[in-house]
DNA sequence: TTAGGGTTAG
């Protein structure tokens, strides 16, 4: 075998000439190098020259065969092989694992019960690997009765294989009994209880086992990384990448596809070229792993010509490509473009649909997100947490709870209701709605809740008025969930405050920020603070607050000051203020929105027709007003220009017939109507 | 001659 160490193939051909008759064992080295170097003809070719046969250049052929794909040829061989034992049995079915036919492995080793064939560690080391393929836990757990009565039960790769099995159905403390009582324990072990911690959510403790490991290898080091970048650490896991090039470990495909991936959320272009180039010089571009880590990564930076040029590549194309393609040219808003390449796809999966769904509701189509839920329930493809944390998204924008309740309904048919990532998306979906009290029912009945839930639960009370309620359960989470505050629930709590009066306590948490909850004030909790002010007629104090800002104040904390000056009648700071709105507005059309709604509500319209017909001027209408209403499943939009919609005339019709049956014209109406 | 842990898309 040293001697064929390094040879090419050909070379192997002229070898057999050479020692045409040698014995046995050279013939059986010789198979197994015809297949480790993918030349299943020359091995095939062999076998059948060979003068004599034993049981290893069966095993060798019939494995070959698994090896390379074909399954069929391999089966053919098995039937023929006169020396069937435990060793060719398992490679069968070791085969048939790698080749993804998991129940029909388990079927074989079934047979191989009934033809009295004892299996042994490798054997059930596969088997359970079948199980665990196949989703099929309870064959798996049936199988450890068998284990124990061969007395296999301390074999390391047995054992090895029953932790991943265990994690899989969730047996977290099942894993972690066979891990204890294991008498020998291997990086595979190690590396299989740190993908526990994973499971378990715990990405420090994961880290601490990796850390203690006492033996490692590259496959130890790729695990960390790809938890990393699972979990959504990219710097950590590039940081663990140098650690391990320092340590003297070769990345390999997998561990090269992770940092790829990294980089791309990091949108790290130059640092992912320089890997690109890198798996070109070592001559592993073209692994499908590789080239779909480049492709999503080209597109994820806004590269899509890149990404495209990747994807028309000898690179295979398999549905992640496509999804990566489709996923480049939403996250750019090409929409139209997104749409043509998912109706172009050969095959689609869960996460086309999805990526689809997500395209829409962050380009603000929420009617077409709705519509490819539709689509995708009428193809037969069953939606899943995610379609609907997404399109529950998208009722929540356009505050439509008769389709909301309708998903609800669909995600407790489907047993989604205790999800966290869906019932997270229900919470927002009903406090934007304006049903709290379902808002609040569904984060009540949740199992497990993280910072969002909390987060939306906070936010949804403080938006819909319930001010002292969403001061509770900030006090609460404190005490109870090891969740820390964050910018935006920090932004809600000063909200509530402001609302409900409790200066005094708004000023203390805004004071607390940065001291205890390490959160430096941005724009918006400033706003909150002089609207507080503003609101308790504590004027000079929020004019104080605005100008001691270490930056530019957002727009809306001068339009919350000069509210509070028009509701306390401050006019010298009105004016001073009024003054400051108008010197943005110059700059910024959003200003001039703003300052006509002030004057609108002060009822200063001749002064607001001046500015409409300044912005108009300016062409300044992107930012023009918007509203709508929901009706039978389908949600009409009003601009504030006319003509908009598509029953404008009907509806302006209605509308006259409306106004001339009304017996009294309030002053209002007057103004609306001289306006 | 057979085995176990890691890899791209939402």
């Amino acid at each position: 075998m040293m001697y064929l160490n390094g040879r090419k193939s050909h070379e192997a051909d002229q070898i057999v000439k050479d020692f045409h008759g040698f014995d046995l064992v050279v013939h059986n080295c010789l198979i197994g190098a015809y297949v480790k170097w993918g030349n299943l003809a020359g091995a095939r070719c062999l076998f059948e020259q060979m003068p004599e046969r034993n049981e290893i250049s069966w095993t060798a052929l019939i494995s070959g065969f698994m090896k390379c794909g074909r399954v069929e040829e391999s089966m053919w061989y098995f039937e023929r092989n006169p020396f069937q034992n435990v060793v060719s049995w398992t490679a069968v079915i070791s085969g048939l694992v790698q080749n993804g036919f998991n129940i029909e492995a388990w079927k074989f080793f079934v047979k191989q019960l009934e033809h009295g064939v004892k299996p042994n560690d490798v054997t059930f080391t596969s088997v359970i690997r079948a199980c665990t393929g196949s989703g099929e836990f309870r064959l798996g757990m049936s199988v450890l009765g068998l284990i124990i009565k061969e007395g296999f039960e301390h074999h390391l790769s047995v054992c090895n294989s029953m932790i991943t099995l265990t994690l899989r159905i969730g047996e977290i403390n099942l894993a972690r009994r066979v891990f204890d009582q294991m008498v020998k324990r291997d990086a595979v072990s190690w590396t299989a209880i740190l993908d526990m911690y994973v499971e378990m959510g715990d990405l420090g403790e994961a880290r601490r086992v990796f850390d203690e490991m006492p033996e490692r290898n590259e496959i130890s080091w790729s695990a960390m990384i790809a938890r990393y970048t699972q979990s959504g650490y990219p710097e950590e896991a590039l940081n663990l990448f140098c650690q391990m090039v320092q340590h003297g470990f070769n990345a390999n495909t997998s561990c090269f596809s992770s940092v790829i991936s990294a980089l791309a959320s990091l949108n790290a272009f130059r640092a992912g070229m320089n890997i690109h180039a890198h798996v070109i010089k070592i001559g592993i571009e073209e692994d499908v792993f590789i080239g779909g880590s480049l492709l999503s990564f080209y597109c994820k930076c806004g590269k899509l010509e890149y990404g495209r040029l990747m994807f028309d590549s000898n690179l295979e194309k398999n549905v992640v490509s496509w999804n990566s393609m489709i996923g480049g040219y939403t996250l750019n808003g090409q929409m139209e473009e997104a749409k043509a390449w998912f109706d172009d796809m050969p095959v689609r999966n869960i996460i086309s649909w999805n990526t689809m769904i997500v395209g829409y509701t962050e380009n603000k189509q929420f009617d077409k997100a709705f519509e490819v839920l539709h689509e995708m329930l009428l193809s037969g493809e069953v939606p899943n947490q995610s379609t609907f944390s997404s399109v529950l998204c998208a009722c929540a924008s356009i505050a439509s709870l008769d389709r909301g309740k309708n998903l609800h309904g669909k995600c407790m048919k489907l047993g989604f209701q205790y999800d966290i990532f869906v019932g997270t998306a229900l919470i927002d979906m009903y406090a934007k709605s304006g049903d709290v009290e379902s808002s609040k029912q569904v984060f009540n009945r949740m199992p497990k809740k993280n910072e969002i839930s909390w987060t939306v639960m906070i936010q949804g009370l403080a938006e819909n008025g319930f001010a002292e309620e969403s001061l509770t359960l900030f006090e609460e989470m404190e005490r109870t969930s090891p969740v820390a505050p964050n910018e935006l629930m920090l932004s809600s709590i000063l909200f509530a405050c402001s609302h409900s009066g409790l200066i005094d306590k708004g000023l203390r948490y805004f004071d607390s920020m940065e001291e205890v909850y390490g959160i430096k004030p941005k724009g918006r909790h400033y706003t909150c603070m002089v609207d507080m002010l503003s609101r308790a007629g504590r004027l000079s104090e929020a004019e104080k607050f605005i100008k001691s800002m270490p930056f530019q104040p957002e727009i809306n904390a001068w339009k919350a000051l000069l509210s509070g000056c028009t509701i306390y009648k401050n006019e010298k700071m009105a004016e001073r203020t009024a003054k400051k709105l108008w010197e943005l507005a110059q700059k910024n059309s959003a200003g001039y929105v703003l300052l006509s709604g002030v004057y609108a509500s002060a009822g200063r319209w001749t002064d607001v027709r001046n500015i409409r017909k300044l912005m108009r001027l300016k062409e300044s209408q992107k930012s023009r007003g918007c509203s709508w209403i929901e009706l039978k499943n389908h949600v009409h939009s009003f601009y504030s220009e006319d003509g908009t919609h598509s029953q404008s005339d009907e509806i302006y019709e209605i509308l006259d017939l409306l106004r001339s049956e009304m017996p009294v014209r309030n002053k209002v109406y007057s103004q609306v109507q001289s306006f």
